[in-house]
DNA sequence: CACTAATCTGACCGATCGGTCAGCCTCTGA
DNA sequence: TCAGAGGCTGACCGATCGGTCAGATTAGTG
């Protein structure tokens, strides 16, 4: 039977993002999504285009965020005030959106390349760049590497822990990791 | 026709190994595996019981390596020796087997759930807690979470460092980015 | 009332997946 | 020479996937 609200759009959304964050994108089908809903498979599709687009949506507001921050770092001149831009920056982005980018599940690689991400892998990095302190040296960008991706792969699992607490401990690892720039 | 040979099991896991590497565990198809050797889906599936037994077999020495690692954590009473002989096991680990590390890629959630792996988990969870300097406190715990899996995430792309300069640089991070356990 | 547009459903499609099976080669040893 | 074992193939299976489609139901509007 038909909604008596047209809200489904919303549940919908919601339940995905459950269902990605509980068994990632990949694994998540349209079928477990309306399951999640309550209503028929159709119905999700009827909402979206694609199963991709779920996606997008979900992810838009922290994708906005990651370009707003882009831009910030690029206009930094000096690496040292680039690097801490990006430390910080990136610090905030995964902690308010640490479910977002939890659900993504180290699908990055395949989704990334999907039209609608191709400018994401770019941003990466640049961020990258910018936490290396604009360095060229192996274990410099080893470094930045490895942070990056670590916390992206695990923000999203101290569910129990606030933001306040979170950001201070990743914020204190990132300045004891990452070497000052010149030296 | 017959091989005249019967070298294709090594050359099946010789070929899955590449493939899972550039597109993961789920993302190969057993033809994909096929396709690569040049035999058909049928014969892989005659060497190996199943899709996951190709995979068991891959990780085989990683895994041993692995093991031998906790038991070498667990004989460490003292915390701090412990976090050493984490840490330098770890990175001796990730810089050995990256490639096998690699082509994980991210599955490791569902793939850790698979009978063969149930143990692994745990091994992990002693591995972090080694790391983080058996401390109970958040930050300590998300350093350590942060830093295994960026590894564990990361160190299969540095294909073309060397393993000594790989290893140095790891292992310098970890130096920074661990706190004393005991302060 | 009639008409329209939005919402939603069940049935269906082609593709792909991991895995099975009967049987065909080829080699080897008695 | 021939039986048997190891190695391998093509055809096939059931399940699941994302996605399509015609039509039913509902709510709003004149």
């Amino acid at each position: 039977m038909a909604r008596t609200t047209p809200q489904t759009h919303g549940e919908i959304l919601a339940a995905a993002a459950r269902r990605f964050a509980a068994t990632g994108y990949r694994g998540t089908s349209l079928q477990d999504i309306a399951t999640e809903v309550g209503c028929s498979k159709a119905a999700v599709l009827y909402h979206f285009a694609h199963k991709e687009a779920i996606l997008t949506e979900l992810m838009a507001p922290a994708i906005e965020v990651l370009r707003s921050l882009d831009s910030r770092i690029a206009g930094q001149p000096e690496p040292a005030a680039a690097q801490q831009v990006a430390a910080e920056g990136f610090v905030d982005l995964a902690v308010r959106f640490r479910s977002e980018i939890a659900l993504l599940r180290g699908e990055y690689p395949e989704l990334l390349q999907q039209p609608g991400f191709a400018h994401i892998q770019q941003i990466s990095e640049r961020l990258i760049d910018a936490l290396a302190g604009r360095s060229e040296r192996a274990s410099d960008r080893i470094t930045a590497l490895v942070l990056l991706a670590g916390i992206a792969e695990t923000c999203g699992q101290f569910a129990d822990v606030s933001d306040r607490e979170l950001g201070d401990a990743l914020l204190a690892l990132l300045r004891r990791a990452l070497q000052p720039p010149t030296r």
